[in-house]
DNA sequence: TTTCCTGTTAGTGT
DNA sequence: AACACTAACAGGAA
């Protein structure tokens, strides 16, 4: 699904709603789903959620019995916590956010009860299937390559603009969208973002890492800051709905300067966007602003 | 009706 | 090691 931005919208919500909550029951509808790893149902029942974070974009919850459950939406995933006074939901838009569940595209449920005893519902739904929940001893969560193999997070203190430049250092011959949506190489970033990013910084999406300026690294730096951060206001350019707390809906590609824009006028300069393949990914740039030399 | 496309990895081969 | 390619799957768009 979803990048960055949409993971922390869902995760901040999650993490508001199901923290204390004890997960009485789970049923998994599509087997390869679900990775029990060495776990058993023992190890989940009766457990208490401790704490939801963000890991690049998987959603990682900490429960009391020294276990974690991991959630990656890939494509199409989706998250949806229902009780009787709560939704809240967030990854792929289809099918709609807003949808009775479970349906068709539901194949993970679990069963959580708060602590005066009201029960409520996490589904975790994917219409390609994609997606995966990877149930693992929190002490050995870190053998997850998904986890243990992932770059700096873009808003951790340690991602400094000295280490996107050793970074980009040892990657000089990479192409610049490809490297940026490498998970090993930065946590987080995926096609949209990366978009967003390259445009700002008026950097062209096949550029090798090695012939950007100084000047150019610094500006994406910043760029790829400022693009997630923009998401998160906008939480996400999924349809987040916060049914109940406010009826929030992720607006964030009513912002998006480049993403999908292909034969709009370029915000800046008004050349329409042009679309391009770049690895087997599309980008969308403006050839006017993000010149392919420098 | 085809055929192509997709907000992502994992796995495989070079 | 780094890079390229594709499969996993379902549906919307052209």
């Amino acid at each position: 699904m979803p990048e960055l931005p949409e993971i922390e919208t869902i995760t901040r919500g999650l993490d508001r709603e199901v923290v204390g909550q004890t997960i009485t029951k789970i049923e998994v509808v599509v087997p390869k789903m679900f990775v029990w790893n060495s776990l058993k149902e023992s190890n989940l029942k009766g457990a208490k959620i401790m704490d939801v974070k963000r890991v690049a974009k998987m959603i990682v919850m900490n429960l009391s019995s020294d276990t974690s459950l991991v959630f990656h939406l890939k494509l199409t995933g989706q998250l949806i916590y229902l009780d009787a006074d709560t939704r809240i939901a967030g990854g792929h838009p289809l099918p709609p956010l807003n949808l009775p569940v479970p349906n068709k595209t539901t194949h993970i449920i679990f069963t959580l009860k708060d602590a005066k005893g009201q029960i409520g519902h996490l589904y975790f739904n994917d219409l390609r299937k994609f997606g995966w929940v990877k149930f693992v001893p929190t002490d050995k969560i870190n053998e997850l390559t998904s986890v243990g193999e992932v770059g700096p997070d873009p808003f951790d203190k340690k991602w400094t603009l000295d280490e996107f430049k050793i970074r980009l250092g040892r990657r000089r011959g990479a192409v610049i969208k490809t490297l940026l949506m490498d998970q090993k190489f930065l946590a987080g970033v995926g096609n949209i973002y990366s978009d967003e990013a390259l445009w700002l910084a008026k950097i062209h999406p096949k550029r090798a890492a090695g012939s950007l300026t100084n000047s150019e690294v610094e500006k994406l730096y910043h760029a790829i800051k400022e693009s997630l951060l923009i998401g998160i206001k906008h939480k996400g350019a999924s349809s987040s709905s916060f049914v109940n707390l406010g009826g929030e809906k992720g607006t964030f590609l009513t912002y998006a300067n480049a993403y999908h824009h292909t034969g709009l006028p370029c915000k800046r300069c008004r050349t329409p966007i042009v679309r391009l393949k770049v690895g087997s990914r599309t980008a969308h740039f403006c050839p006017a602003c993000q010149k392919a030399e420098k």
